[in-house]
DNA sequence: GATGAATGAGTTTTCATTCAT
DNA sequence: GATGAATGAAAACTCATTCAT
């Protein structure tokens, strides 16, 4: 009975547990939303508890305050962010198409995931970057784990001559990050720009072929 | 000698027209200091006036309002950046040579004006974005002005069979644009990365050489 | 049993409707003393909170900004006030008694209520008679139909031969009232004055007898 | 010599002081056009200033402060206006003639000064009433003196048999100036009211002929 | 003597947070 | 445990007034 009880309160969440997860979810997404459109500042505390439909004291009783409920928000959504293309790499063995899989699982979680974007951009370089400086390395660290793995690609890749040793394999990992992110948010920006590549193997083809003749 | 004191008298400003563009220039720069540092929210109209050492009757006089002097001051900042970096390019013939100053160039503002790189990249992704709509509109046109003039150098590169044609020249703009900021913010925020390219031709190789065997 | 109940509780305003309804009431009391005695905006609403005994943010919750709190005292105000004095004229059915009864109970309310009458004469003359159109436009309307009231008495008065015809009946309320309410101001401002009117009669017989010899 | 410099000084102002004087007017009228239009409050010492052409610094070598400019506005206009209309009395010796010229003058000083009026009746009901003390006392004096002066007429009128003793001579000079105010208000404010009385007489006939059958 | 740039006290309003019910 | 009324600190902005040139 007992051990029933722990089990159950250990693993399986209990229902008022599983009640109060899907709470904090909801409020997290009505804050997502909020954030992501108008921005910290211009969101107020009422606002969301309004739209997640809690009283403004629930919305207190989950996150301690303002600052509270935007940090959990941004590391969870960071997290799943992280992991999911972390995933993606590790889904293959061949390098390039680790890449390959690493570039397009990257758009598709930016083309169906915008709010999550912006907001995660909007505290890398926003003004948020000085303030907050724990949320902050805990990003980096995630971010800096994350360019690991891609890196790892690129190493292993070298290690059995299939890319040619141009750079260090850390700094490839940051060159195709950023030149990727770089593409996703044109995309979002400019949706009108024709000239921008339509698929990740273009994008990778910039890195691999070389443009010098 | 009239002529001489005429002309200086029509071109250069009067005395008291010097003094008030120094004026408004010692509050833009107290207010890019502050808003670089704490981001626009964080900053209040009475601390730039108190920096800048002047009352806040005074500050108003010169910017209607706060939303005004941010305008002002990112628009001013973005202009003499964007300038410098267009003008680096054009000072050579030489294709390669182009954007060999052009990173060059790039990486010594980075390097000698952090606070208005923070703040230009804090108002491009940061939570402004959404809101202040003119002002984005207006960045995002002297944004792309630069792109082309950089999307140029490609295609003459192309047209001269220096360069091979892995991607439209617009592309490769964007590309290139992108990792040498991506290296450049890294340097900033990551100081401690001793895998970073240290010069610009590092840069340019990962573009130019290409990674497949 | 349960009839009653539900009655009570649909017609009856629940114990926090009537606690906001009497805080609601004090804002309004604490801000017609300090408008009546120094003016619209020689009043902070800051002193209004604190002479009502709130926040500030309190009564910001009932009000949305300070025009609309000086809206809402001044049009329920002039709605108690025109309501009073209809009531006091529809009390009689004799022309004489309707007209000396409407300047007694106008007389009673102007002692009674010097702060009302301050801030409903202070608005229908000073300096918020331009700006603040709608209210004014309001108060004009309430105006006119106490008019028409009055007015209705003298034609009354007419049809049935009582009062001569020496002006069209609208004419006549305008004067009265004026009249009434020139005395009564008299009174208030001139408290001195032994000449006056003691009582409604004697004002009313400068209109009913004439002058003329 | 002294004399003359002594005379001269008294009675014919130099150019200078005829220029001054000048000056203090196109101030005064600009600030009663802006007081009349927007209300003390709602109009600043720059405003005026620049209204009248002159430097903030100027309009401050002419009134110490804006409640001075106000007060110097009020006191000069209000004599104007009493003093006309009180020699509009003076002007017939009849008593019926004076009371027709004071009515048919004070109709035309209303009709063609309709800002000094607005800013009248706005100060002696408005919101400065209880604050500027010594203004309103002022104010309360020259109308208390007027007030004798039509009074008299209701005085000899009544001695010489010609009007009926309904009420003290004072009591009437007030009734006769209430009602005259409020019927030109009203063309003031109601312009559309065809039931308004046409000319003076009508007007006067109300008080003048008895209501009573 | 005229000027108008500079001043800063004072006002309205917002919103994160608390805590009694 | 949830609620939402109450709080008040803090921020943007205005404008009467001064005084150096």
């Amino acid at each position: 009975m007992q051990n029933e009880y722990l089990a159950r309160s250990r693993k399986q969440p209990s229902r008022r547990e599983r009640e109060k997860a899907r709470q904090r979810q909801d409020m997290l997404e009505a804050a997502l939303s909020l954030f992501s459109e108008k921005g910290y500042h211009n969101v107020t505390m009422h606002e969301i508890a309004s739209k997640a439909e809690f009283a403004i004291g629930t919305l207190y009783k989950f996150f301690k305050n303002k600052e509270d409920l935007y940090k959990a928000l941004i590391l969870e959504k960071t997290d799943a962010f992280h992991a999911a293309i972390a995933e993606a790499i590790e889904e293959y063995d061949d390098e390039l198409d680790r890449l390959r899989n690493y570039l397009k699982v990257k758009g598709e979680i930016f083309r169906a995931h915008v709010p999550v974007i912006r907001l995660y951009f909007s505290e890398k370089y926003g003004e948020g970057f000085n303030l907050m400086a724990e949320l902050n390395e805990q990003i980096r660290q995630r971010h800096e784990e994350f360019l690991k793995i891609l890196a790892g690609v690129f190493e292993s890749g070298m290690r059995k001559n299939r890319f040619r040793k141009i750079a260090p394999p850390h700094t490839l990992a940051v060159a195709l990050n950023g030149i990727s992110t770089v593409f996703l948010f044109r995309r979002l920006e400019e949706p009108g720009d024709q000239t921008l590549p339509e698929d990740p193997d273009a994008i990778l083809d910039i890195l691999l072929k070389g443009l010098a003749e």
